[in-house]
DNA sequence: ATTCTTCATATAGATTATCTATATCAGCAT
DNA sequence: ATGCTGATATAGATAATCTATATGAAGAAT
């Protein structure tokens, strides 16, 4: 698209103009300029195409044959632009633009979001599942929630929920187990990317210095828990990633002892930014199903 | 298309580079400016739009998901005002354009025209039939055929032949008349645009003074000649009308008797222009086919 | 820990594009 | 001859756009 250098687009746009409404006191009204301005810009325009677009008769402009072929690509260019501004300039102030890991979607957000529709009819939400981290002031989301120290520079953080480890297995395997010293012997399968190991729970545990037989590792958190889930061992999860499974009894938490990791789940926001109403009103819904969620844990 | 005017089309192009693209750099070399330059247009461009398109990383500017969807428009509108720009420079020399009267195409030029391929393979005619006069230095046509005085200003005219009138009728009609006399007898009809009349053709059969039983009148002298060809009477003709119908045998000249209008059918050009050489061989072309069709005439 | 590289941003001021205001021209209608 | 409509030309003011340069942030290499 280089050709465009050799041209100016806001003559362009005057000649789209005067071919589609027929003469330049009707451009100018359109483009908010003077008649003298769209003359100058039709001219010109046509000078750096080295081709007459228009003829000049007493009763206005007149588009020549070549002309009428050329400004029927000028209209569609500048109708998708004009779209594109359209589409840019558009507020749906109902959408609610939320950014969080994708296994927090996966495994708790996703199966509450009925009732969040329920309470919320007027609000719709556009989820971002990504890993990163993101900032709600240079980015189209309005918050975002991520696990991790809350020491994030340049955004706002609230605590929402302190993370909580704890090894989970299946029912069958749990019928196995007698004291927390049986699970040594358990296979554990491992999240490769999780932030904890699994000495910070076997310390609580009275554990310290022993060692779980770590056997297959896994890029994504919700994998594992599927391996888990199949039987394939235990792993050391936390509160979101693993309620809904202990809630469908797929996984019990055996011994009920949970270790502290001193990282939790954060609200994510714009730094000094008065906080839209559907953000609090998001926020306030999402500590009620977390604190409705985490009974289960008692 | 209103909304256009609260934003910078130029701003709008360097955003659209960018997202392409995928780095200032890249945008920059294509736009033929300096990554200050594009930087700031970006800016101020999401600032006119009301919203980010862009998120910055330390390896480069990925576009945001709603951004997404708005670059994808630009896209369209840009590549459509380059095929705009591409379709006005393209020069295709070998297609000259004509613009000649709608009845001189209709009955004389259509059916030479496979000749004129014969003889330039290489050259195309785009015909543009139309009886207003055109001034190929502010349109877009190479060379027009027009009767007239031949004294238009702006332009440069050529004389190609003299205008001369003469009745025709029907070989039917023409069997039942023995002298021009006759004629004053047969109905007339008239071609309300002519720039001549009866009078002018009975001075020269000497019969002055005297009148025609002038009929239907039309507006066309196409229909005119239709009319003549369908026995409804005489048709005050000229030439290159009815060059075709004559050597047709469709209708004839009963006298022989011609007489010259002052008027005359002229090439025009460009004033002050050097004659490009497709315009020079059309009008050579031309003048062969206009001798030749000038013969039956004698 | 320090240095280098890559990519983006900020700033000041120069250059170019675009605009307004006004005068003028051509053709048509009265 | 006059008035109206529509376009064009010109001078100069205003805004957009640009360059040059400095700066900042993050990641990679040492």
């Amino acid at each position: 698209m280089k050709n465009l250098n050799s041209v100016h687009l806001n003559g362009l746009r005057a000649v789209e103009a005067v071919g589609r409404l027929g003469s330049l006191q009707a451009a100018a009204d359109e483009l908010g300029v003077t008649i003298g301005a769209v003359s100058q810009q039709v001219i010109k325009s046509e000078a750096q195409l080295g081709r007459p677009l228009f003829e000049r008769t007493p009763k206005g402009m007149t588009v020549t044959e070549t002309g009428a072929s050329i400004l029927a690509r000028l209209r569609e260019g500048f109708q998708a632009l004009s779209a594109a501004v359209a589409l840019a300039q558009h507020r749906d102030d109902n959408i609610l633009t939320i950014s969080v890991a994708p296994v927090f979607a996966a495994r708790w957000l996703v199966y509450r979001l009925d009732r969040f529709a329920g309470r919320h009819p007027d609000i719709r939400l556009r989820i971002d599942a990504t890993t990163q981290l993101v900032n709600p002031a240079t980015s189209d989301v309005d918050i975002g929630i991520r696990v991790g120290s809350g020491h994030w520079s340049g955004v706002k953080s609230e605590l929402l929920l302190a993370q909580e480890i704890f090894p989970v297995v299946t029912p069958q395997i749990a019928a196995t187990l007698r004291e927390p010293a049986d699970l040594l012997k358990v296979p554990a399968v491992v999240d490769g990317h999780a932030m904890f190991k699994w000495d910070v729970w076997l310390r609580e545990a009275g554990l310290s210095g022993r060692c779980m037989e770590e056997r297959h590792i896994f890029n994504d958190a919700s994998l594992c828990l599927d391996a888990a889930m199949a039987g394939q061992g235990t792993m050391l999860a936390w509160q979101t990633l693993a309620a809904y499974a202990l809630e469908q009894k797929c996984l019990v938490d055996p011994f009920g002892i949970r270790a502290r990791t001193g990282f939790g789940h954060y609200f994510i926001t714009a730094e000094g930014v008065r906080e839209a109403q559907k953000v609090t009103a998001f926020k306030a819904w999402i500590r009620e199903e977390m604190e409705e969620s985490m009974r289960l844990f008692q």
